[in-house]
DNA sequence: AGCGGTCAAGTTGAT
DNA sequence: ATCAACTTGACCGCT
């Protein structure tokens, strides 16, 4: 069976996610900035609940969760504990409910940490901040049992090789809680399947296949070659992304999202395939019903 | 209630 | 040199 995933946010239903600044946080006494974060912390946890239900009650089979969905985490000067927290059982113990009802309704969740969070980096500063960043991705994906966190590769720094060999050096230190959930992603700027999948092969960490990036910026391979290349890199459910050219494949913008996916652009041979298609889409849960219907399952 | 200014982070490529 | 794009607008504080 195919499903179909949404990414993050909701168009029309009323689900929102919370978040603040740290620009706001600090103009707060202590106490009451724990106070607020605690409350945004908690309140995403219910949203996420309300996101789940939703998912299940429109056939939509895998949900994306924010990078946000507890704000600030990793911040160096606002980064906080959640147990310490004065909601902070409240909030891991609704986590938990996340993680029993997604299991119940079968709902996938995965991580796609922001472009901030690279392997590829030279600076091992940016390095440190990016572990730090997928080691909070990791607890929350713990306690709600989301199987991927999903990177990109980052940046070429004038040398592609030795970019991607810092990649595997970092990706050979993670430890296994996160290496188990680790993915990467081909780009529309540096990246290609081609250039990902030796890495992919050699550390086991599997290529979330994005087949819009790979029309933005092709390699040799053809949709039908990487779709293969990219099955053999998994180890459970594989998990693509898709997308529609906003303004055609001529536009010269290609890689801006429509607002729904052209039908035409889903490839008939993943139709009999045991796969998540994120769909990344800018009217959301409205894009991935309609394309679900359009499908016709 | 509505609206404008603002927000942690990195890298690339278009302008 | 600046800036938008990237998986995504949301929040605060003013009127």
């Amino acid at each position: 069976m195919l499903r179909l995933g949404l990414c993050c946010l909701f168009h029309e239903a009323p689900i929102k996610f919370r978040t603040t600044t740290a620009r706001h946080l600090a103009t707060l006494k202590e106490g009451e900035r724990e106070r607020k974060i605690s409350s945004l912390c908690l309140s995403n946890a219910l949203a996420l609940q309300q996101a789940i239900l939703f998912c299940h009650h429109n056939k939509i089979g895998a949900f994306r969760v924010n990078s946000r969905i507890l704000p600030l985490k990793t911040h160096p000067d606002m980064g906080y504990s959640v147990s310490e927290l004065p909601e902070g059982n409240q909030i891991i113990r609704s986590f938990k409910d996340c993680g029993f009802n997604a299991k119940k309704h079968n709902i996938r969740l995965t991580f796609h940490p922001d472009q901030f969070t690279l392997l590829s980096s030279p600076d091992p500063a940016i390095t440190a901040r990016s572990l730090d960043e997928l080691n909070y991705q990791c607890q929350v994906a713990g306690w709600i049992g989301a199987d991927v966190i999903n990177i990109h590769g980052g940046g070429a720094y004038g040398d592609k090789n030795q970019a991607l060999q810092r990649v595997e050096r970092n990706i050979n230190a993670l430890d296994k809680d996160l290496r188990k959930l680790l993915t990467i992603e081909n780009d529309d700027r540096v990246y290609t399947p081609v250039d990902l999948l030796p890495l992919c092969l050699r550390t086991g960490v599997p290529l979330v296949y994005d087949l819009h990036h790979h029309r933005c910026l092709p390699d040799n391979l053809s949709a039908e070659e990487a779709t293969a290349a990219a099955l053999r890199t998994w180890n459970r459910e594989p998990l693509f992304h898709l997308s529609s050219p906003k303004d055609g494949w001529n536009s010269g913008q290609p890689h801006k999202h429509h607002d729904y996916i052209d039908t035409n652009d889903f490839p008939e041979f993943w139709r009999e395939l045991d796969l998540t298609v994120e769909i990344e889409a800018k009217a959301k849960e409205l894009a991935v019903i309609r394309l679900y219907n359009e499908l016709k399952f």
